[in-house]
DNA sequence: GGCCGTATCAGCCAAAAGGTGGAGAGACCA
DNA sequence: TGGTCTCTCCACCTTTTGGCTGATACGGCC
């Protein structure tokens, strides 16, 4: 068996050291290099060309975590990007899908866990915690529930704590508009307020 | 200088590698115990009465850091508890410091400034994240933006997502209070409607 | 005793939000 | 071509919320 080469992408030290540590232990495991931001990730990618880049996606300032995936996975589309990261909100999971993710880690998992997606990652299967997996799985089963692109938009609008009519403003459409996608908002979310909607937002969708 | 005992406590096993990893490069820092939850740690200090206990205070289920410090203090007052978490959210803050805390990092801090905490800790000093300790500064500055306690109760429910009657019902007062209350909060907030309080509390305050 | 902060309540009015029902345009797909 | 989805818009009406002013009551503090 050959060694696996990996890139750690965090904006934490203490996190990609603590990765470091516990894939060290692994003898068919080396990680070849650490990033603290995308912009960095992108560089070592290109040079330590890594078969698997274990990333974080909440990473303070500057490009953000599924941005970075998609530039990766237009540069470098033979390295494996597995999600690591702290939260398990059904936006981020659809997204970092979307743009290209091969599993989704969090990173309250154990560390076999993370070392089996890391072998997973480079025979081309999908790992992804419990909690993650469940919730994808939720999603299919409710697809009347997914919200549409324009919805998403004025929800995460909507979180910023605005009014119909600056919504309106903002996405120039009409405050007409704005209450006809609310209301499919609520229904979507279950929920029957604008307050609600907002707190079911940040806390679930993961709209910070 | 003899060697600083420290007890890790995180439920994130990747976080206590890492801090174990980056503590064990300093020659007068040891870490002598880890545990996983509040239980354990109350156990673990009394088993290895370690000079300094590093704590998360997000620890999923059971115990929650807030409590596991109280605990602490009341059970070995000697120890010196320094809070290690991802968020610097204003009511964390002020919850762990009136807990016992003795410093508060958040987890994007630079080795260099854990170390120097864990080392003031035991002289008695205090350190926190510059973050931290500018969010403190503006709680001295504008002392009347403090909420009241029944204020930050019905901020609480707020974040439910209730209306004003509702709020009313569950306080067991009426609907002109509730009115009078989130004026109050409105202006301590610096907001205009119950939507952007809501944003502000639950992503200021970590109303979660 | 007077002052201040906190918590409680009232009434009035304007603005905002929510519910209902309907409708047209464009995209996509079977 | 017809059906479905998405996005857009409108009118009408009810409910909710927010802004304002003012009031009472209790406890701590100088």
């Amino acid at each position: 068996m050959s060694t696996i080469s990996v890139l750690l992408v965090d904006d934490h030290t203490v996190v990609r050291s603590g990765l470091k540590a516990l894939l060290g232990t692994q003898a068919d495991i080396a990680v070849v290099g650490e990033a603290a931001s995308g912009e960095e990730a992108l560089e070592a990618a290109q040079e330590h060309q890594p078969a698997v880049v274990l990333m974080d996606l909440a990473m303070g300032a500057g490009m953000d975590g599924i941005e970075a995936i998609k530039q990766l996975r237009q540069r470098t589309p033979h390295q494996a990007i597995i999600v690591f990261t702290t939260y398990d909100s059904d936006a981020d999971i659809v997204r970092a899908v979307d743009a290209g993710a091969m599993g989704y880690l969090l990173k309250d998992a154990a560390p076999e866990e993370i070392f089996a997606a890391v072998r997973g990652a480079v025979q081309g299967k999908s790992v992804m915690s419990a909690p993650v997996a469940s919730r994808l799985f939720q999603q299919l089963r409710h697809p009347d529930e997914i919200l549409t692109p324009r919805e998403a938009e004025l929800l995460s609008l909507l979180t910023q704590g605005l009014s119909n009519r600056d919504l309106g403003k903002r996405l120039f459409i009409s405050e007409a508009t704005v209450k006809t996608h609310l209301a499919h908002i609520y229904a979507k979310l279950g929920v029957e307020t604008r307050a609600a909607a907002i707190a079911t937002a940040i806390r679930r969708e993961g709209m910070r």
